[in-house]
DNA sequence: TAAATTTGCTTGCAAATTGCAAGTGTAAAT
DNA sequence: ATTTACACTTGCAATTTGCAAGCAAATTTA
Protein backbone atom coordinates (compact mmCIF):
# COMPACT_ATOMS: atom_id res chain seq x y z
CA UNK A 1 0.00 0.00 0.00
CA UNK A 2 1.02 3.49 -0.73
CA UNK A 3 2.39 5.65 2.25
CA UNK A 4 1.90 8.91 0.55
CA UNK A 5 -1.86 9.30 1.03
CA UNK A 6 -2.45 13.07 2.81
CA UNK A 7 -4.23 13.27 5.50
CA UNK A 8 -7.71 14.40 5.25
CA UNK A 9 -9.37 12.53 7.97
CA UNK A 10 -10.00 15.59 10.23
CA UNK A 11 -10.40 19.52 9.02
CA UNK A 12 -8.37 21.78 10.82
CA UNK A 13 -11.02 23.87 11.21
CA UNK A 14 -14.75 24.56 10.22
CA UNK A 15 -13.56 27.04 7.87
CA UNK A 16 -14.61 26.30 3.93
CA UNK A 17 -11.22 27.74 2.62
CA UNK A 18 -9.65 25.61 4.91
CA UNK A 19 -11.89 22.84 4.65
CA UNK A 20 -11.52 23.14 0.83
CA UNK A 21 -7.34 23.22 0.66
CA UNK A 22 -7.47 19.97 3.29
CA UNK A 23 -9.28 18.36 0.19
CA UNK A 24 -7.57 19.37 -2.81
CA UNK A 25 -5.02 22.01 -1.80
CA UNK A 26 -2.26 20.32 -2.69
CA UNK A 27 0.22 20.95 -6.09
CA UNK A 28 -1.36 17.96 -8.14
CA UNK A 29 -5.11 17.31 -6.90
CA UNK A 30 -6.91 20.22 -8.88
CA UNK A 31 -4.46 19.45 -11.71
CA UNK A 32 -6.28 15.75 -12.06
CA UNK A 33 -9.25 17.34 -11.49
CA UNK A 34 -8.87 19.87 -14.45
CA UNK A 35 -7.91 17.29 -16.87
CA UNK A 36 -11.15 15.47 -16.02
CA UNK A 37 -13.25 18.84 -16.21
CA UNK A 38 -12.09 20.22 -19.35
CA UNK A 39 -9.58 18.00 -21.01
CA UNK A 40 -11.49 14.92 -21.18
CA UNK A 41 -8.60 12.71 -19.52
CA UNK A 42 -10.09 10.21 -17.53
CA UNK A 43 -7.25 7.33 -17.46
CA UNK A 44 -4.01 7.05 -15.69
CA UNK A 45 -2.02 7.09 -18.48
CA UNK A 46 -3.68 10.09 -19.87
CA UNK A 47 -3.06 12.09 -16.15
CA UNK A 48 0.44 11.14 -16.42
CA UNK A 49 1.21 11.83 -20.04
CA UNK A 50 -0.88 15.40 -19.10
CA UNK A 51 1.32 16.22 -15.96
CA UNK A 52 4.95 14.80 -17.13
CA UNK A 53 6.38 15.96 -14.38
CA UNK A 54 4.11 14.41 -11.58
CA UNK A 55 5.74 11.39 -9.43
CA UNK A 56 3.98 8.30 -10.35
CA UNK A 57 3.81 7.37 -6.82
CA UNK A 58 2.16 10.90 -6.36
CA UNK A 59 -0.39 11.04 -8.96
CA UNK A 60 -1.73 7.21 -7.37
CA UNK A 61 -1.66 8.38 -4.12
CA UNK A 62 -3.22 11.33 -5.55
CA UNK A 63 -6.26 9.17 -7.30
CA UNK A 64 -6.92 7.33 -3.96
CA UNK A 65 -6.94 10.23 -1.99
CA UNK A 66 -9.73 11.74 -4.52
CA UNK A 67 -11.78 8.61 -4.80
CA UNK A 68 -11.59 8.72 -0.72
CA UNK A 69 -13.03 12.34 -0.41
CA UNK A 70 -15.83 11.38 -3.35
CA UNK A 71 -14.76 13.73 -6.17
CA UNK A 72 -14.36 11.14 -8.45
CA UNK A 73 -15.34 7.29 -8.84
CA UNK A 74 -13.39 4.06 -10.87
CA UNK A 75 -15.31 2.53 -13.41
CA UNK A 76 -14.50 0.17 -15.94
CA UNK A 77 -13.26 1.47 -19.36
CA UNK A 78 -15.24 0.69 -22.16
CA UNK A 79 -12.54 -0.18 -24.29
CA UNK A 80 -9.83 -2.48 -21.99
CA UNK A 81 -9.65 -4.21 -19.21
CA UNK A 82 -6.30 -2.55 -18.37
CA UNK A 83 -7.41 0.51 -18.43
CA UNK A 84 -9.28 2.07 -15.47
CA UNK A 85 -12.01 5.18 -16.61
CA UNK A 86 -11.87 7.86 -13.65
CA UNK A 87 -14.76 9.90 -13.72
CA UNK A 88 -15.87 12.85 -11.27
CA UNK A 89 -18.88 12.53 -9.49
CA UNK A 90 -20.96 15.43 -8.90
CA UNK A 91 -19.27 16.44 -6.07
CA UNK A 92 -16.14 17.12 -8.13
CA UNK A 93 -18.26 17.98 -11.06
CA UNK A 94 -18.99 21.57 -8.60
CA UNK A 95 -15.67 22.14 -8.23
CA UNK A 96 -16.42 23.62 -12.23
CA UNK A 97 -17.15 27.38 -10.71
CA UNK A 98 -13.82 27.55 -8.60
CA UNK A 99 -11.98 25.84 -11.87
CA UNK A 100 -13.32 28.53 -14.07
CA UNK A 101 -12.51 31.32 -11.29
CA UNK A 102 -9.14 30.21 -11.38
CA UNK A 103 -9.09 30.21 -14.96
CA UNK A 104 -10.33 34.18 -14.94
CA UNK A 105 -7.80 34.96 -12.29
CA UNK A 106 -4.52 33.81 -13.77
CA UNK A 107 -5.92 34.91 -16.97
CA UNK A 108 -5.56 38.27 -15.98
CA UNK A 109 -2.30 38.08 -14.01
CA UNK A 110 -0.05 35.80 -16.33
CA UNK A 111 1.00 34.75 -20.06
CA UNK A 112 -1.33 30.88 -20.02
CA UNK A 113 -1.11 28.73 -23.01
CA UNK A 114 -3.54 28.47 -26.12
CA UNK A 115 -5.87 25.67 -24.43
CA UNK A 116 -6.03 27.57 -21.59
CA UNK A 117 -7.38 31.04 -23.87
CA UNK A 118 -9.74 29.06 -25.63
CA UNK A 119 -11.65 28.18 -22.10
CA UNK A 120 -11.31 31.90 -20.78
CA UNK A 121 -12.55 32.82 -23.95
CA UNK A 122 -15.38 31.05 -23.73
CA UNK A 123 -15.77 31.84 -19.98
CA UNK A 124 -15.38 36.23 -20.45
CA UNK A 125 -18.12 35.14 -23.13
CA UNK A 126 -20.89 33.84 -21.06
CA UNK A 127 -19.94 31.93 -17.53
CA UNK A 128 -22.69 30.59 -16.36
CA UNK A 129 -23.58 29.29 -19.90
CA UNK A 130 -20.26 27.42 -20.01
CA UNK A 131 -20.59 25.72 -16.76
CA UNK A 132 -23.68 24.64 -17.53
CA UNK A 133 -23.02 22.65 -20.82
CA UNK A 134 -19.69 20.98 -19.38
CA UNK A 135 -22.02 19.95 -16.54
CA UNK A 136 -23.90 18.15 -18.96
CA UNK A 137 -21.43 16.64 -20.76
CA UNK A 138 -19.49 15.47 -17.53
CA UNK A 139 -22.73 14.03 -16.19
CA UNK A 140 -23.31 12.27 -18.80
CA UNK A 141 -20.26 9.89 -18.34
CA UNK B 1 16.56 35.21 6.70
CA UNK B 2 14.09 32.54 6.50
CA UNK B 3 14.29 29.43 4.64
CA UNK B 4 11.07 28.50 4.44
CA UNK B 5 10.38 30.39 1.02
CA UNK B 6 8.11 28.35 -1.64
CA UNK B 7 9.70 28.47 -5.13
CA UNK B 8 7.50 30.65 -7.28
CA UNK B 9 9.73 31.64 -9.43
CA UNK B 10 9.01 29.57 -12.04
CA UNK B 11 5.73 28.30 -13.55
CA UNK B 12 5.00 24.36 -13.85
CA UNK B 13 3.00 25.30 -16.70
CA UNK B 14 1.60 27.45 -18.59
CA UNK B 15 -2.25 26.25 -16.88
CA UNK B 16 -3.92 28.98 -15.62
CA UNK B 17 -4.95 26.20 -13.00
CA UNK B 18 -0.93 25.02 -12.26
CA UNK B 19 -0.03 28.93 -11.91
CA UNK B 20 -2.35 29.41 -9.25
CA UNK B 21 -1.26 26.76 -7.53
CA UNK B 22 1.77 27.84 -7.70
CA UNK B 23 1.05 31.25 -6.25
CA UNK B 24 -1.22 29.82 -3.43
CA UNK B 25 -1.78 26.38 -3.49
CA UNK B 26 -0.48 25.96 -0.31
CA UNK B 27 -2.32 24.77 3.46
CA UNK B 28 -1.86 28.72 4.61
CA UNK B 29 -1.81 31.11 2.16
CA UNK B 30 -5.21 31.53 1.00
CA UNK B 31 -6.13 31.36 4.78
CA UNK B 32 -4.49 34.69 5.07
CA UNK B 33 -6.45 36.28 2.37
CA UNK B 34 -9.19 34.75 3.31
CA UNK B 35 -8.45 36.80 6.84
CA UNK B 36 -7.85 39.54 5.20
CA UNK B 37 -10.76 39.34 2.78
CA UNK B 38 -13.43 38.52 5.14
CA UNK B 39 -12.62 38.99 8.07
CA UNK B 40 -10.44 42.57 8.81
CA UNK B 41 -7.52 40.79 9.96
CA UNK B 42 -4.41 42.59 8.88
CA UNK B 43 -1.21 41.88 11.25
CA UNK B 44 0.91 39.12 11.89
CA UNK B 45 -0.61 38.63 15.33
CA UNK B 46 -4.06 38.90 14.26
CA UNK B 47 -3.09 35.99 11.71
CA UNK B 48 -1.38 34.08 14.10
CA UNK B 49 -3.92 34.45 16.61
CA UNK B 50 -6.98 33.64 13.92
CA UNK B 51 -4.88 30.31 12.41
CA UNK B 52 -3.79 29.34 16.17
CA UNK B 53 -2.13 26.00 14.66
CA UNK B 54 0.02 27.61 12.00
CA UNK B 55 3.94 27.79 12.66
CA UNK B 56 5.12 31.44 13.15
CA UNK B 57 8.09 30.65 11.19
CA UNK B 58 5.17 29.63 8.10
CA UNK B 59 3.10 32.61 8.74
CA UNK B 60 6.16 34.86 8.18
CA UNK B 61 7.38 33.13 5.00
CA UNK B 62 3.86 33.19 3.87
CA UNK B 63 3.33 36.96 4.09
CA UNK B 64 6.92 37.16 2.51
CA UNK B 65 5.63 35.11 -0.44
CA UNK B 66 2.45 37.01 -0.78
CA UNK B 67 4.19 40.11 -0.91
CA UNK B 68 6.65 38.93 -3.52
CA UNK B 69 3.81 37.64 -5.21
CA UNK B 70 2.39 40.74 -5.23
CA UNK B 71 -1.22 40.05 -3.51
CA UNK B 72 -0.81 41.67 -0.59
CA UNK B 73 1.90 44.80 0.28
CA UNK B 74 3.01 46.06 3.64
CA UNK B 75 1.52 49.56 4.99
CA UNK B 76 2.61 51.41 8.30
CA UNK B 77 -0.15 50.69 10.95
CA UNK B 78 -1.95 53.52 11.75
CA UNK B 79 -2.13 52.94 15.36
CA UNK B 80 1.52 51.15 16.34
CA UNK B 81 5.22 51.34 14.81
CA UNK B 82 5.19 47.89 16.28
CA UNK B 83 2.54 47.00 14.05
CA UNK B 84 2.88 46.01 10.27
CA UNK B 85 -0.71 46.44 8.31
CA UNK B 86 -1.19 44.14 5.66
CA UNK B 87 -3.20 45.27 3.25
CA UNK B 88 -4.48 43.01 0.03
CA UNK B 89 -3.42 44.52 -3.59
CA UNK B 90 -5.91 44.40 -6.32
CA UNK B 91 -4.73 41.33 -7.54
CA UNK B 92 -5.29 39.85 -4.09
CA UNK B 93 -8.57 41.31 -4.23
CA UNK B 94 -9.48 40.03 -7.19
CA UNK B 95 -9.22 36.19 -5.96
CA UNK B 96 -12.67 37.18 -4.48
CA UNK B 97 -14.70 35.29 -6.63
CA UNK B 98 -12.42 31.94 -5.93
CA UNK B 99 -12.99 32.89 -2.41
CA UNK B 100 -16.95 32.94 -2.66
CA UNK B 101 -16.66 29.59 -4.99
CA UNK B 102 -14.88 27.88 -2.57
CA UNK B 103 -16.91 28.80 0.43
CA UNK B 104 -20.12 27.78 -1.75
CA UNK B 105 -18.54 24.40 -2.51
CA UNK B 106 -17.67 23.45 1.26
CA UNK B 107 -20.58 24.41 2.48
CA UNK B 108 -22.47 22.13 0.62
CA UNK B 109 -20.32 19.41 0.92
CA UNK B 110 -19.00 19.81 4.83
CA UNK B 111 -20.25 21.37 8.11
CA UNK B 112 -19.33 24.66 8.45
CA UNK B 113 -18.71 27.12 11.33
CA UNK B 114 -21.03 30.63 12.36
CA UNK B 115 -18.94 32.93 10.73
CA UNK B 116 -18.74 31.39 7.15
CA UNK B 117 -22.49 30.74 7.33
CA UNK B 118 -23.09 34.44 7.69
CA UNK B 119 -20.93 34.63 4.60
CA UNK B 120 -22.75 31.71 2.67
CA UNK B 121 -26.05 33.36 3.28
CA UNK B 122 -25.50 36.42 1.73
CA UNK B 123 -23.45 34.43 -1.76
CA UNK B 124 -26.18 32.69 -1.75
CA UNK B 125 -28.57 35.46 -1.82
CA UNK B 126 -26.59 38.15 -4.29
CA UNK B 127 -22.86 36.56 -4.99
CA UNK B 128 -21.96 39.43 -7.20
CA UNK B 129 -23.45 42.00 -5.10
CA UNK B 130 -21.29 40.52 -1.98
CA UNK B 131 -18.11 40.81 -4.53
CA UNK B 132 -18.79 44.20 -5.07
CA UNK B 133 -19.62 45.44 -1.86
CA UNK B 134 -16.40 43.98 -0.08
CA UNK B 135 -13.92 44.69 -2.82
CA UNK B 136 -15.11 48.76 -2.58
CA UNK B 137 -14.33 47.77 1.03
CA UNK B 138 -11.07 45.95 0.70
CA UNK B 139 -9.76 48.73 -2.01
CA UNK B 140 -10.18 52.01 0.76
CA UNK B 141 -8.35 50.43 3.03
C1' DT C 1 12.66 56.20 33.56
C1' DA C 2 13.42 51.47 34.32
C1' DA C 3 11.21 47.11 33.84
C1' DA C 4 7.79 44.28 31.84
C1' DT C 5 5.10 43.25 27.84
C1' DT C 6 3.70 43.27 23.03
C1' DT C 7 4.87 42.61 18.27
C1' DG C 8 6.91 40.58 14.45
C1' DC C 9 9.72 37.98 13.51
C1' DT C 10 14.41 34.13 13.27
C1' DT C 11 16.85 29.78 14.38
C1' DG C 12 17.72 24.89 14.84
C1' DC C 13 16.07 20.56 14.54
C1' DA C 14 12.29 16.89 13.93
C1' DA C 15 8.41 15.21 11.28
C1' DA C 16 5.75 14.95 7.21
C1' DT C 17 5.29 15.31 2.24
C1' DT C 18 7.05 15.15 -2.38
C1' DG C 19 10.21 13.58 -5.99
C1' DC C 20 13.15 10.19 -8.44
C1' DA C 21 14.43 5.83 -10.38
C1' DA C 22 13.60 1.35 -10.66
C1' DG C 23 10.64 -2.60 -10.47
C1' DT C 24 6.07 -5.58 -10.49
C1' DG C 25 1.76 -7.89 -12.04
C1' DT C 26 -2.03 -8.24 -15.22
C1' DA C 27 -4.10 -7.34 -19.83
C1' DA C 28 -3.55 -6.72 -24.66
C1' DA C 29 -1.20 -6.79 -28.98
C1' DT C 30 2.20 -9.08 -32.26
C1' DA D 1 4.84 -17.28 -27.04
C1' DT D 2 6.82 -12.94 -26.47
C1' DT D 3 6.69 -8.22 -26.28
C1' DT D 4 4.41 -4.07 -25.12
C1' DA D 5 0.93 -1.23 -22.60
C1' DC D 6 -1.04 -0.01 -18.36
C1' DA D 7 -1.54 0.95 -13.61
C1' DC D 8 0.55 0.92 -10.29
C1' DT D 9 4.44 -0.13 -5.83
C1' DT D 10 8.91 0.27 -3.46
C1' DG D 11 12.97 2.33 -1.39
C1' DC D 12 15.44 6.22 -0.64
C1' DA D 13 16.68 11.30 -1.26
C1' DA D 14 15.18 16.04 -1.31
C1' DT D 15 12.02 19.50 -0.11
C1' DT D 16 8.51 21.46 2.82
C1' DT D 17 6.17 21.91 7.14
C1' DG D 18 5.91 21.89 12.20
C1' DC D 19 7.63 22.67 16.95
C1' DA D 20 9.93 25.00 20.62
C1' DA D 21 12.77 28.38 21.87
C1' DG D 22 14.80 32.86 21.38
C1' DC D 23 15.42 37.89 20.00
C1' DA D 24 15.28 42.98 18.86
C1' DA D 25 12.50 47.05 18.50
C1' DA D 26 8.36 49.48 19.98
C1' DT D 27 5.03 50.23 23.53
C1' DT D 28 2.97 50.00 27.99
C1' DT D 29 3.30 49.78 33.03
C1' DA D 30 5.16 50.85 37.48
Amino acid sequence: MNKNTINRGVQRSPCPISTSLDIWGDKWSLLIIRDMMLFNKNTYGEFSNSMKKIATNILASRLVDLEQSGLISKEEHPDSKAKIFYKLTQKGIDLLPIIAEMNLWAAKYYEIGPKAKEVNKMLKKDKAGFIKSRTAVLKKL
